[in-house]
DNA sequence: CATGAATGAGAGTTCATTCAT
DNA sequence: GATGAATGAACTCTCATTCAT
């Protein structure tokens, strides 16, 4: 089954590249039977739509979010050095240009209902992730009270949202560092309110 | 003219029906033909593809934010009572039936030229509107520091996931209340860095 | 009944400038409506087709050319002044922008029925013109000798030709001054045969 | 691709029908595709417009001509055996059906580009030919003196507008006869000037 | 199995022409 | 009459999908 996982291999990187150059809506089957080098019959034995390719996609990308996320439960280090890595690889996703694959999957949740499942089940995932990490730093201590879904829902809603804006027009960087830097400083006060009636403003930043 | 326009109106409002149903790539011409009881070369007279109807769409609720605007630039009521008014419609605008127009013009914004400019268009005006809010509240003392554009823009980030969330999936009410209150105390409190170095807890919320 | 002449005439001359630039095929009803500031009805009152337009503009064009042939057979000069004087209109016509609604009319003639006869009836009076004129030239004993018909006829296909040519690329002057040149003299020559049998070199060129 | 190539070739030849009986401009993909018993994706595999099939006949069309002049080129035979037996080709043309693939041709040179190319470079290489055909009787000394490439051009104009005429309407053939042997003579006498000049009559016809 | 020729439904678009006002 | 809104037939072109070889 080698030779079939090679293939299936091919044709999701290049079919990557395609939809992240014309978006989920401008590429065909065609297309990906041209950039693969596969016939029609051939492309339909291992994927029967675009819909069932960018899934695939989707998959694979979440395979490694998953590694990722494992990893993070195990690591020892402080929340707060987790949550810069955190915060960081978001930065360099969003600036990148593998972001560009993103504007495919907007378009993929937009315009299908599984797309629309995948990407509820991409944030829900990225939720809990984020949570986890701002309980940690709760219990830590360093990071500010209030409610961690709550706080990681909007932290990931203003990431989302960076990362729209970026596929639409190239940002200043300052602007997306500013951004970023509210939703860090954000985790590390806790919620508003809260900081607002403790007063707490022992907390360096 | 009076007939022209009525047809003008008719495709349009049916139009917007179909765009919230189906989404915008899921409607084509001739649907829109059908819900307005208009021959292919009747519709073609008014609007040469359905990009040119969304456009006009999108055109005529612009109108009707310009206008809000306005009564805005000359309202003599405090800041926190515009905020709370502005939040409160745009609460009101992502829980009802009206947002799901809104999947229709992300389709457009991610899969036409058209529709990214008038995406960024929209964000743009939305952004200098809400900052005005901002740096008004500032000049009267009751909104924190920070820099108001900055802050507007966080805000309108977490609005727009709000509302392309509430696209996908049925949040329950209370997640949305609570993003909302968070963007609210956030324009309140001001930029939570300097609220923290200020350790500035005298503001009531 | 002026006024209705008058648009008449708007229509005609409006028309003969949309057909020259693009073409006879290139032209809707809906074109003319605009040129002319006529609403559809209005338009269809006078013509109920391009075909009938272009007709019209052929007919217009014939009647003029009717004029100067009726002045030709009236005029008391030498056959080869009129000849130069023929040739030299042609010359003009062919280098002119005028010639570009020939392309307009060959399409016309191509294309339908009605041109077809028209552009028939073109060649059959311009022949029957020339001939007369060769015939003057030979009973004056100052061209050679040999059918007129088949002679005109020999040489208003390379005129036409020329015609045709000019519109599909800009031929140098001289390649035109040439085959006008080739045209005069066979005419002055007689038919070729003729002139070799008769070895009759005598008549100046 | 045995299978491939007869539809190709089945395409040309129905749609060559199609193209002689209703014209360039009469015939539709809907039209070939009927002739074809081809579905309409199944004919776009191979050609994407009529123009493209039009083109394909005249290049193939021009292939043969290619061949037949190359073999010219290798003759050696006189050159007024070789003018005849073009002379002869031109006449069977022309009266030929096959001549009515020639209205669609010049609909297809005067309505279109890729059409206006195509027939100037027809008209170019049979220019070339013809007149390297008329410099071999030269120098034979069997022909007249003259310019070579305009007698060539004077020559196929006069064909091609016989060609032409003969599509509007059936000329007698005694017509058609008397042009080609004008053209005939022209050539073995040379440009009619010169022949007038040196009073040279002593080549037979 | 793999191939690629072929299908056919359907989107978009244009225009001559009609007809209520 | 004149207007211009509306018709509807026709044409181009594209794709996901099937199926004989």
């Amino acid at each position: 089954m080698s030779k079939s996982d090679d293939t299936r291999a091919r044709i999701l990187s290049r079919s990557a590249r395609l939809f992240a150059d014309k978006g989920f809506r401008g590429v065909t089957m065609q297309d990906i039977c041209e950039a693969t080098n596969l016939s029609r019959g051939g492309l339909y034995r291992y994927y029967k739509s675009t819909s069932e390719i960018i899934s695939a996609l989707i998959e694979s990308e979440q395979e490694i979010a998953d590694i990722k996320a494992a990893a993070m439960y195990e690591d020892q280090r402080r929340a707060d050095d987790l949550l810069d890595e955190f915060l960081e690889s978001q930065k360099k996703f969003i600036t990148s240009d593998v972001a560009t694959l993103e504007v495919a999957i907007s378009q993929f949740a937009l315009t299908t209902p599984e797309g629309k499942q995948a990407q509820l089940m991409r944030m829900d995932r990225s939720v809990v992730r984020l949570a986890y990490l701002i309980r940690k730093g709760q219990a830590e201590g360093i990071f500010g009270k209030g409610d961690a879904d709550t706080i990681a829902y909007h932290s990931l809603l203003v990431i989302a949202g960076l990362r729209e804006q970026q596929a639409l027009t190239r940002n200043p960087e300052s602007v997306i560092d500013e951004q970023i830097r509210i939703v860090h400083d954000m985790i590390v006060c806790g919620d508003p309110k809260l900081t607002i009636l403790s007063g707490d403003g022992n907390r360096t930043v």
